[in-house]
This record gives structure tokens, C-alpha cells and sequence, in this order.
DNA sequence: CCAAAAGTGTTTCCTCTACACCCATGA
DNA sequence: TCATGGGTGTAGAGGAAACACTTTTGG
């Protein structure tokens, strides 16, 4: 495509990049993924995949082929809706970089590798994150907060939590999707019967799961809603912290 | 800033855009701001005001700056969030131009006026441009399609329905901007009840207007909430299409 | 039989809707 | 005193929180 000649050619000096916030619970905790940067500048810290959008490319499929070359996350499956764009003037050390950052929610996958521009990916909590325990490379603190945030609150009116869970699952993991994001406590049997109750949320298999111990678990598949009504208002919730569920 | 010589000089080449998406209630109904294009491509056509990112500027100050430059709309009080970035390879034929989209609310202000790159800016009933009567330029119908279900959306979980209105305002002025952006019609005694119970949405001024006809209203102003809960749930209202208030 | 997890029923409370009714002003 | 719009009271329906209780498996 080439450019029409126009009458304000300094302004096309810019770059455009994704980056995407990749989120899934693992070991009852809400985690995201971070690739160890394989190249300048940050070379060796920890960042969000992503990358340059090609000459002739749109901003979402960037973002998928980026998650397949640095994490092997390529699936179709894969949740993944725009969060909003960062365009600070200084935040690359490279020149004007403007970045359009992604959402991904996953449910929990075998451990990714890395690949071409990434050394390595790998799943981090993301407490260990927001805390600032571990540092991240450029903006890419506030593009996780910001991401947490939308994960958080889409919970409540859409029904995004089922992006957390395997094509089939029980009533149980999604509740601990919930519990985990929001870090509440849930009645069991309360939202058993108001998931049940919400139009189009869920649709019963028919199979059952047979545990260790305990009754078998009726499994679901996601149902054709993708909003969620009448919605999980989150502070219709306890103050509580979380359940003590393990120990 | 100069850029530091980087492994990947190919990418820069792309311009980055802003476009408002600027609503406002005016004759009860929900208008949108639009400028003539004073330049080339598209010259004449009307389109969403924006422009160019300067090449030290960040996103949001270059919103503001459009709209004061094109429609003399800068009042701080402006209310201005990021909508969505649009980015297909074809939608400017200037080029690979990248657009950050915004969403801005504005009370019913003074006819705005034109100026550099816009001959004339004006307000247009937003169903006039989704029903397809009014044409705009590049992809700005998908744009104001996304910006009203925003707004629409937002009125249910936050207190934006403040910014449709002026400093001060009554009860039925705020109720009219749910009534009129949603396009249902809402009990007014029910709705008193509820936004007073809301904790932070709205605080009494004291003041009284005396209108023609009628007991004087008391007069609000916005209270420090930015979240509204309880929610004002659109499901829950009539599937009436709308008040019969006029003639 | 016991432990553990899934799922149901029931009570109580609270919110929301619908609508009757009262209040304050101008003409 | 009438018309017009602002604001309150209240009864009934429906949803949610709390929690006792039953079901189904493994040991």
C-alpha cells in the first residue's frame, strides 16, 4: 500500500507494538505471563509478550502471533480482547513507541516455552507482581494493573470466568475462578444456583467427574452468553478475605 | 528524545491519530459532535474531530487539543476517557495511520464553531449516523457505534450520567439522561429513591430552581463517586420503547 | 460407618416495582 | 382552586444470604 502523498509526512515516524496481559490461575492463584526478553533494550528482564505490528498487519492479530512466536500460546480457544493503548512519549528508550495492550485469559495450560525474541516464558502471581517484588520491563506494570483490573470487573457482568476453564468443567473450578480473581469466599450452594439460574451461562454435559473423594461432580460447558444476567455484584460479597480452604 | 539506534528501524513508519467521540444531550436527544474536513482525504465529508499525535505528546493532551482546535470545546470540565485504538492496514489511504479513539461527554453547550483543519463543526442526533442517514469519512461509523455502547453501558455501573449534565442540575435532568440514551422510560418517584440512596452519587446543593409551572426542584450537584453502587441495571426496566413526554 | 465433596430446600431479609398520595409553586 | 411538576409512603413480588439437610462417592 503506498502512501498517498499527504501534506504531513513528519508525523509518520512512529512504531506501533502489543503487548498482552496473559492471565490464568494456577495453584489456586491468579497468575500472568512474563517472558525474560531475549534482545535490547531490557535484555534479560521480565516482560509482557509482544511485539512490533507488521507493515500490513492489524493490532489483534499481532497480538495472536506474537503469544504463538515468544510463548507457543497459539490455540484458538484463547479469550483476548483489547485493554487500551499507551503512548507516553517516553516510554520506550527506542523512540516513539506507542503500544496497544491486549487481555488474554487462559485456562491452565502446560508450562510455555520461549522463543524467538523471548529466552524464556513462564507464569509469575500476579501479587508478586503488583507488589513490585518483581519488576517489569517499561510501562509494563500498569499495563498488568490495568489488566487485572478489567479481568476483575468483567467478572461481574459478563461471562468471562468460563475463559478460565477448560472446555468442560465443574461447578466447583468455577467458583474457585471467583474466589481466586476477586479474593472472596463464595456460598457453594448460593452460586451453584445462581449460575444455574442465569440464562445461557452454562450448559450441563451430562457427564459426571469422579473425584478422590466425594460425591462426582456434574460437568458444564460454556453456554452461548457472553454477558451475564442478572450480574455477580461483587460488593454484594463479604469483606472476608478468602477461604481457608487449604491446610 | 533522540532514538537509540535500534535492531528494527523498518517499523517506524507509521502515524498515530486521535478521534473524539464527543456526546451531549440536546433537544432530548443523544447528539454527537462532528466537523467538516477542511483537508484532504475526505475533504467536505463529515468526521469525528482528532488528528495527528504531536511527536512529543502523549495520547489524552492531543485529544483535548483537537477538540479545542477544531470545536473550541476545552473547558476542563470535559469529561474523557480512551475508547479503543483501531488499527486495520486500510483505513487511512494516507497511509499506515493507527487511531486511539475517545469517548467524551459534554453537557448541552453553546453551537461550537469551527477551526483549523475543520470548517465547521457541528452536533448530529447520534441515530442519524447509525442509521446510516449521515455519512462519515475513514472508519468513524464503527467508531461512534463503539463510543455509544460505552456510554450506554457505563450508565449502568458508574456515575457518568453526571457529565451529560451542567454543575448543578435536578433530579429530572439526570433522570432524562438515562431515559434518553437508553431510550426507555423510567419511573420518576423510583428513581429519586434510588440515586439518593447511592452513596456518593449526588450531593443536595440546598438551592431550589423555580421553574414555569410547578413545585421548585431541588438542585444537585455531583457528589465524589465514580463507581455507582447499587448499579442501575438496564434489564430491569421496561421494554417500553419511550415517554411519551412531547405533543 | 465415616469423611468429604456435591447439590437441594427453606427461612429470612432486603430491594425493587408499581402506584396512591401529599407538597409547592404560578396563574 | 386548578394545573403542573416534585417528592414520600407503602404493599407485594422477587432475589439473595444464611444455613440445615440430603446425596453420592471412597476408605
Amino acid at each position: 500500500m503506498a502512501a498517498v502523498s499527504g501534506p504531513q509526512p513528519q508525523f509518520f515516524g512512529m512504531a506501533v507494538t502489543v503487548d498482552v496481559v496473559v492471565l490464568t490461575i494456577r495453584d489456586d492463584e491468579l497468575q500472568v505471563l512474563l517472558v525474560e526478553r531475549g534482545v535490547e533494550p531490557f535484555r534479560g528482564a521480565l516482560a509482557l509478550p509482544g511485539g512490533f505490528i507488521g507493515p500490513d498487519e492489524d493490532a489483534e492479530p499481532a497480538a495472536r502471533r506474537e503469544l504463538a512466536e515468544e510463548t507457543a500460546l497459539d490455540r484458538g480457544g484463547l479469550y483476548l480482547e483489547q485493554l487500551r493503548t499507551f503512548a507516553a512519549p517516553a516510554r520506550d528508550p527506542r523512540g516513539r513507541v506507542v503500544t496497544v495492550a491486549y487481555l488474554a485469559i487462559a485456562p491452565d495450560l502446560p508450562v510455555p516455552v520461549g522463543g524467538s525474541d523471548a529466552r524464556a516464558a513462564r507464569w509469575q502471581p500476579v501479587w508478586s507482581v503488583l507488589s513490585g517484588h518483581v519488576k517489569l520491563a517499561f510501562d509494563h506494570l500498569g499495563i498488568v494493573e490495568y489488566g487485572v483490573d478489567r479481568a476483575r470487573s468483567k467478572l461481574e457482568y459478563t461471562t468471562l470466568a468460563t475463559a478460565f476453564c477448560p472446555e468442560v468443567f465443574t461447578m466447583t473450578e468455577l467458583r474457585r475462578v471467583y474466589e481466586v480473581v476477586w479474593g472472596v469466599s463464595i456460598d457453594a450452594r448460593n452460586f451453584h444456583r445462581k449460575v444455574t439460574n442465569a440464562a445461557d451461562f452454562l450448559e450441563p454435559t451430562g457427564e459426571r467427574r469422579v473425584l478422590e473423594t466425594g460425591r462426582p461432580a456434574a460437568l458444564y460447558r460454556r453456554g452461548p452468553a457472553r454477558t451475564l444476567f442478572p450480574p455477580m455484584l461483587r460488593g454484594a460479597f463479604p469483606p472476608v478475605p478468602l477461604a481457608d480452604s487449604g491446610a
